[in-house]
DNA sequence: GATGGGGATGTTTACGCAAACATCCGATGC
DNA sequence: GCATCGGATGTTTGCGTAAACATCCCCATC
């Protein structure tokens, strides 16, 4: 019967205790119960008291959603990406729900099942019905682009891996400098050329450590040998190894994450390649296994902790300014340099 | 006087459109913007258009604080947890979001900065305050203990990685099982005993493994080597995997995880102990990585999807029918046969 | 042609909180 | 002793939405 379900609903129903109740008990007005529950001066230190003990008795805690009503705002900031699998994104997200914590902001998650224009529109809607005063967006580029038109007006947006400097908030590991680092390291090495395991083409990070691979080496007047397209997988960094492996000419190996590093590993050592003795092979990331290949990988060190906060900072001033910051801001990369490089056999050509 | 208030809206963008405004604009009352809205029938195709263009024109979007406030409800779930950085965090992180996305619910993160009795129970203090209809945690059960008193009532919880199945909906991978499969899997081999390399005392995954490694092999008859403690990083496997090589009766080794197990590759390689053909080593979680792993790990596989799954089914069901249901439910795991284990040098001594 | 019924739409109201404004009261100054 | 001031507290109001209820009008039925 609808009467009576309806009747046990809200029976059952722990019906919440508002501030009106606590201000019965306290024997004040709800006001007050606000000013002490919002730590306001003006309430006398007896009030004060008698006010807390009610909202302990009752076991009150504020309604968030009329609070954020009545204040228009939520503390709270929405986070778009495609997958949590990739190192990157994890640690990033890792990074950006601390730093919103520090800043007294929750972090909502809104996954995309699938990088499609028709998946990030649909998120982009539902962050615009969401609870959420700002976003970030870990995604591709081309896709953010699509979804432009579906982005809520006033709502302040920062970006990671993305190109969108001239439109958006952007934060990024300095993806040049650290695949230019690497390429050089193994040129110094005496290495005459580098080949390179990219990650996929849509990927914006996977597109500029590519460039500036073949940059670094047309730079150096060396040869471009082919590239090697990846997918960021182990699974695929180890078909790439196979294809590497049959390259006599073939010294030193840039991968364009450790995943696919530790793949090509696996090829090289199936295929009797010793690496660091025949073969180079160098990383990007630094995941926390990395040290632990075989052998150790030499690797681009990424800061996401980093990342996630600038992304975090950006977004905030932006909400507090109420203005868009277009910019990009670069965080750093370093070498960590282990056990996988060493001068090419036969010792330095040049 | 529409020019005006439109102008007004392009100045001071804060000022966001509302269902009155949008009723204005199509010649309807809110009431039918708000029918329109949440697609609720009965209103005639010619008069949805007409607020559907009008919602389109002003850029409208609900206001989710408003609609919580009326509804009671914030179709959102909170997630505490320590960290992302392991694997099964973030895998299980990764399920609940979209789980939770297909049920029409948001996910928001609560992490935790350090797995102190304070942190967590400051971590539930704002989460009773948080826009959260129930929540999610992923956590040491001690710690959920200490935190219990703090725990905001008609919350619903369900809770990861615990042993609290007497008052929590509880669901977790079958640890029992899966460890048993490994130590079986390495016995039949024809291997004399295991040894274990097992992850941090706080975790009551570890203790679970650690406890049914040492029951299997009692069970069996088998004398039990002293277990070697790590704290799930590569790093520790490493330690542990440089102890072990030491072991000239070692022939077997079961990593309480695949990180753990990469270390302790690296540390037999080093030693000269060959895998599989003198030394079999079983890792747990069955990353993606572990398959090119040199060798390609044997391992067993968590299904963190279905972990996650099970996790938003049981605390929605939770809070649909008001009530809390203790339990456990253990989701079943897979022993994944790759190449690095075989039986012991000289066959088996059986 | 009157009547009733039902679908389409409008009006009222309350959700819980906090800003703005109103009131009260004791203390202070002249 | 009276006006004044300021701190403590109370009252009113409205945020945007959606349930509940009210109204209207068209159409089928007799």
């Amino acid at each position: 019967m609808d009467e009576g379900s309806a009747a046990d609903r809200v029976r059952n129903r722990a019906k919440r205790v508002s501030m009106a109740d606590v201000a019965r008990l306290a024997g004040v007005s709800s006001q007050t119960v606000s000013r002490v529950s919002n730590g306001h001066p003006g309430v006398v230190a007896s009030t004060r008291q008698q006010v807390l003990a009610a909202m302990r008795e009752l076991g009150y805690r504020p309604n968030s959603a009329a609070r954020a009503l009545k204040r228009g705002e939520f503390r709270t900031i929405g986070v778009v990406l495609f997958t949590l699998s990739t190192t990157g994104n994890m640690r990033t997200l890792e990074a950006i729900a601390t730093s919103a914590a520090q800043e007294g902001y929750a972090i909502t998650l809104l996954p995309v099942a699938a990088p499609t224009h028709d998946e990030v529109r649909g998120a982009f809607t539902r962050l615009g019905e969401l609870a959420v005063d700002a976003f970030i967006v870990i995604m591709e580029v081309h896709l953010l682009d699509a979804a432009t038109v579906a982005l809520p007006p006033g709502v302040q947006v920062a970006v990671a891996d993305s190109n969108a400097g001239d439109r958006y908030s952007v934060v990024d590991t300095d993806q040049a400098g650290g695949a230019g680092a690497a390429v050089r390291h193994l040129l110094d090495l005496g290495h005459r050329t580098v080949w390179h395991v990219a990650g996929p083409e849509e990927s914006f990070a996977a597109q500029r450590r590519a460039d500036t691979w073949r940059a670094e080496l047309a730079g150096a007047g060396r040869p471009v040998p082919p590239m090697v397209r990846g997918d960021w997988s182990a699974d695929s960094g180890y078909r790439a190894g196979l294809r590497l492996a049959e390259e006599p000419d073939c010294t030193a190996v840039f991968a364009a994450n450790d995943q696919m590093a530790l793949g090509v590993l696996r090829a090289l050592h199936e295929k009797r390649r010793a690496v660091p003795e025949e073969v180079s092979v160098v990383g990007f990331d630094d995941i926390p296994e990395a040290g632990s290949f075989l052998p150790p990988l030499t690797t681009v060190h990424q800061d996401f902790a980093e990342v996630g906060r600038q992304l975090v900072q950006g977004v905030l001033r932006q909400l507090r300014t109420e203005s868009t910051e277009p910019g990009t801001t670069l965080v750093p990369t370093r070498l960590v340099e282990r056990s996988s490089t060493a001068p090419p056999p036969g010792g330095t050509p040049r």
